[in-house]
DNA sequence: CTTCTGACA
DNA sequence: TGTCAGAA
């Protein structure tokens, strides 16, 4: 099966804030409030990936809405969580929901 | 073009 | 919360 997103890409900040639409003084402003933490090249230049950018766009969607960055970083935090905690149900069901088990 | 910090509305 | 200054 084909996968939707190719996680494998990498931006630049100018061209993720132009992706996320947003002005890279935000982006910065983002990362020092701890709303989120894009990886550097050696040299210290932030690299962006595709998971940032959809991460960005939920932060600006979650600004729209009314919450404070405060709050979104709470909701980026329990949405991991619920993700974390969806993978090791699929696991265990996996595990135990196989063609008749030892009946 | 990019980085950071401090300050301010 | 977002923007600006200033230095690197």
């Amino acid at each position: 099966m084909a996968m939707p997103q190719s996680h494998l890409a990498v931006f630049t900040i100018s061209v993720a804030a132009d992706l996320a639409g947003m002005q890279i003084q935000n982006l910065r402003v983002y990362e020092r409030r701890g709303l989120i933490e894009p990886a550097r090249t050696s040299g210290g230049t932030r690299r962006y990936s595709s998971a940032d950018v959809e991460c960005l766009v939920r932060i600006r969607e979650l600004l729209e809405e009314g919450l404070n960055l405060a709050g979104i970083e709470r909701v980026l935090e329990l949405e991991q969580e619920v993700r974390d905690l969806r993978r090791r149900v699929s696991e265990a069901s996996e595990a135990s929901a196989g063609p008749l088990r030892n009946a």
